[in-house]
DNA sequence: GCCAACGTTGGC
DNA sequence: GCCAACGTTGGC
C-alpha cells in the first residue's frame, strides 16, 4: 500500500542536477486506478495562485524527521527546494498545473500556530518526484515504476515572510464572515478542501490574504 | 491525545 | 461503479 502522508518536503535543495525533463509529468498520464484526477482540460478554472502546507515543528515518520518550515527553504542553496513528498492526486495535479514564475503561501501546519508564513515562487514545472523510487525515503512509494511514475513535485524559491504571521484562526474568521455575509474567502480551499495539502487560490482569495499583512491582527 | 473529516481501498 | 471499512490529516 502506497503511504498516504500529508505533503512534505524534503531538505534537498533543488538545483542537484538531475531531473527527468520537466515535461513529462505535464503531459500524458495515464490513469491511476479510481483517484478522480482534475483535468485543467475540462473547463476547471487556471488557477495562478497556490498554497502549500508543510511541517515547522520535527516529527518523526519512520525514524525521519519530516520538519520543513519555511526557514529551512530559506537556508537551501539558492533558497531553492523542490517540494517532494506529495502522495495525494488531487494535491499532484494541482502541482502539475503551476508555471514559473507564480506565487504560492508558504503554510505552516501541523504545528503550534498553524497558519500561513510567507510566500515563495515556482521556479520549476512539474516533474518526477525521485523519493517515490527510494526505499528509504519516508515517501517511497513500491507501486510506482520508473516507467511510469505516479508523482510528480515542483521546486520553489522563497520569496519573503509575510509582513507577519497570518494565522489560521484569523483565516477562519474571516472565512466566516465571508461565508455569512460574503466576502473574498467565503470558498477558501483552505476551509472547504480541509486536508488538500496543495491548494489553488483564486486572485481575489489571494490579494485577500496579502491585504491581511497590513491589518491589525484580528 | 482525541477525533471529525475525508480520501483510499477493495469486496461485491 | 457502489459503498463500507480503513487509515490519515491536522486542528484542537
Amino acid at each position: 500500500m502506497p503511504p498516504k502522508t500529508r505533503a512534505r518536503v524534503s531538505k534537498r535543495a533543488a538545483d542537484s542536477g538531475k531531473d527527468d525533463d520537466g515535461k513529462t509529468a505535464v503531459g500524458k498520464r495515464k490513469k491511476t486506478g479510481k483517484a478522480k484526477e482534475s483535468s485543467v482540460s475540462a473547463g476547471s478554472p487556471e488557477y495562478c495562485h497556490w498554497l502549500m502546507k508543510s511541517e515547522p515543528e520535527s516529527r518523526f515518520e519512520n525514524g525521519i524527521d519530516v520538519k520543513f518550515g519555511i526557514e529551512d527553504l530559506k537556508a537551501l542553496p539558492n533558497q531553492t527546494g523542490c517540494w517532494d513528498g506529495v502522495r495525494n492526486y488531487q494535491a499532484r495535479n494541482f502541482m502539475r498545473q503551476m508555471k514559473v514564475g507564480q506565487l504560492a503561501f508558504f503554510y505552516h501546519s501541523n504545528c503550534k500556530e498553524p497558519g500561513i508564513a510567507g510566500v515563495m515562487k515556482i521556479v520549476k514545472e512539474a516533474y518526477v518526484d525521485h523519493t517515490q523510487f527510494d526505499k528509504k525515503d519516508v515517501h517511497f512509494d513500491a507501486n510506482s515504476k520508473p516507467d511510469n511514475p505516479k508523482w510528480s513535485m515542483v521546486d520553489v524559491q522563497y520569496q519573503r515572510m509575510t509582513k507577519r504571521f497570518l494565522p489560521l484562526s484569523e483565516l477562519k474568521k474571516y472565512h466566516l464572515q465571508h461565508r455569512a455575509a460574503g466576502g473574498p474567502l467565503k470558498d477558501m480551499a483552505l476551509f472547504t478542501r480541509a486536508r488538500l495539502s496543495v491548494q489553488p487560490l483564486t486572485t481575489e482569495e489571494f490579494d485577500f490574504v496579502l491585504s491581511l499583512e497590513d491589518k491589525e491582527p484580528l
